[in-house]
DNA sequence: GTCTATATTCCGATAGAC
DNA sequence: GTCTATCGGAATATAGAC
């Protein structure tokens, strides 16, 4: 993939992420890569398709962090897991399916079938790594593993959205208190 | 209140909770009504005096519930306050503060400080059913309250918003777990 | 691959008639 | 209070030169 390609792709998760799908524009883009509106389009044609290759690298970057942490405990691969919501936090912005999921009504049918195939990954990754902990003890919690990843992503999702208007350190509360939740 | 401006208040809750705040227009609304965009301007001037309103309507109704509830028991405190969430769930909508939240950064101050005044009178609200039923004993969770009223609060948000991804099934576990989880 | 230029559509908002 | 008409601006997108 080209070098400007990279930057608008990695610009553009920034954007969503921080504005929401709806309300970022291909001049956000062009004017802070100092590049033309129409060179972001000979990119992405559609504001869609940039939308659907962010939501692809972000499946690929879940990939990267299974197998890299394959061989470790149940609760590094979930503060691992927790990880990517505390970078979030720190940058101020939604993580990327607070972002979209919120936008769902506004968006095509090629997209949302990306997003739902992605949410499953993350569900499905989720519950795995609390499966897998709470057959060998490491976690202790007395909700069906599915149903404690629906709370654990509701609690990351809704909380680096709220944490906008009323402060970062709630975000922070609620990432400790769900990590002491599963002992 | 004249009967146009309740129905375009009314409406412009839904068009904002079905849509996100960006992504409705005041053509939604004259179209819906059977009326033109002048007349709509002319109830509301601007888009952010609607949301204004709509927001205080919230708070309105939020104070009418404590009140009606003010001598019932914790735990029917508590299930009134996620009942507000089970009927949007109901609609396939998002709660108000899910809606709002995630269009944040494409809010304007006044709306801001509105947003934040709301969103933490419903945190407040909680807190106090949360404390109140620790207190006597009807709930046993082991947070502190306001950490437990974070935790509820984005599940609630967040279950809404993706249960339009995944499935309403999914708010529906969450709702009953939350519940669960006060025992 | 990037540019200039432009088409098209939509949105929030206002002036002024009725 | 509602209408017609329109303004100004922004957004997505494309054609064609370089």
């Amino acid at each position: 993939m080209s070098e400007t390609k990279l930057k608008i792709l990695s610009l553009g998760e920034q954007l969503i992420r921080d504005k929401g799908y709806s309300a970022f524009s291909y001049h956000d883009i062009s004017s802070e890569l100092s590049i033309k509106n129409a060179a972001v389009h000979y990119h992405f044609p559609h504001k869609a398709s940039l939308a659907i290759e962010v939501l692809h690298s972000t499946k690929e970057q879940l990939d990267k962090m299974e197998d890299e942490y394959k061989d470790a405990t149940c609760m590094q691969r979930f503060k691992a897991f927790i990880n990517i919501y505390t970078r979030s936090s720190e940058q101020n912005r939604m993580c990327l399916i607070g972002a979209m999921v919120s936008d769902y009504t506004a968006l095509n049918e090629d997209i949302r079938v990306e997003l739902k195939q992605l949410m499953d990954d993350i569900l499905g990754s989720l519950i795995k790594i609390l499966e897998e902990g709470k057959k060998n003890k490491e976690f202790n919690f007395k909700e069906e593993p599915r149903t404690k990843a629906l709370l654990v992503v509701t609690n990351m999702i809704a909380g680096l959205q709220v944490a906008r208007v009323i402060g970062q350190q709630d975000y922070k509360t609620i990432e400790q208190a769900v990590i002491a939740g599963l002992k």
